[in-house]
DNA sequence: TCCATATATTTCATATATGAAATACAAACA
DNA sequence: TGTTTGTATTTCATATATGAAATATATGGA
């Protein structure tokens, strides 16, 4: 039985007490917000012998899937889902760690540059089995017409969502 | 254009430089993270008139979805996906706000029960249909059966999430 | 050039979340 | 009864995230 069917059941309540709560967008939304739960400590156990978040990792593989391995903080903000405050403190981290650089750039001098060092690089190699594998096992239930299905309507959703 | 479309380019730009990275289930992982970011971000948004969060929102409707408008801390940290400690610092929060009450079980002195006060039902029905705007909003650009499709895939998601 | 306005980033105060230890009570049983 | 073990909750130190203000630089006229 999943953790979520006590959810739905309060749900089912709800709509009892008040007719006009629409289920369906509720149903999704505490999905999300479940799944992004578990998905969330899954990266942070699975990184942990690393010393690093998932937030970190997500800095490390934005940076990694960049051509040049290099971003500002503020590309990296947008693509991390992160405010740019937060951008600062976890590039304060990684610099510490060194596993990336901050360099200010010549053409224009307001902004930073992010790349990832060697020792980044090296740390990405070692940990990607690891993540690999969790993630391999995060769908290993489903098939591939449904994972492309439900990417297909997770990215629905979210057009919807940044209409507003 | 959506803001996604950045991250699923650096996506692909993984793949290559890491053949065995699975590009399925990591689109997938940032799609969720990415739609909890959007989903957080307007739920506090339309809550914010009311003084309240959306933790906070959502233990009030843990409580009115269900029978007696009460639970114990423990439920309530699992059915709204918070670590217990959490619940302590919320659940304060809104007694000092007179939104719920705290009162020690008789049948097990251990237990506490957390339930919705006049003022916290009162304030349910007030911010009503805000929530409910928002929720329909939410998904006005689905149709029913892809709504009704992505919530079955998200369900199977979470259920192959909740194995390890 | 000087000024006004705009953009990028950081700083700082505060809010929010977590793990681990502490507390309080319950239940089982010698 | 007294002791042990287990469960529920809270406390506390620390980690993480945010908004708003501050800083620094760029850009486009007057």
């Amino acid at each position: 039985m999943s953790s979520f069917a006590p959810t739905e059941q309060r749900l089912a309540v709800t709509c009892r007490r008040q007719p006009a709560f629409p289920r369906e967008p509720a149903v999704l939304v505490r999905l999300v917000k479940h799944l992004h739960k578990r998905v969330h400590d899954a990266a942070n156990a699975t990184l942990k012998p690393w010393g690093i978040s998932h937030p970190e990792y997500n800095i490390l593989m934005m940076l990694y899937g960049t051509e040049g391995y290099a971003l500002n903080p503020s590309q990296l903000a947008e693509a991390a889902g992160e405010k740019s405050a937060n951008i600062t403190r976890l590039a304060d981290s990684l610099c510490d760690k060194g596993l990336i650089e901050r360099t200010a750039s010549d053409e224009d001098r307001r902004k930073v540059s992010l790349s990832l060092s060697r020792a980044g690089l090296a740390m990405i190699d070692e940990f990607m089995p690891s993540v690999c594998a969790l993630l391999e096992r995060q769908t290993a239930g489903m098939k591939p017409a449904e994972t492309a299905q439900l990417e297909r309507l997770l990215k629905k959703f979210l057009n919807q969502l940044e209409q507003d």
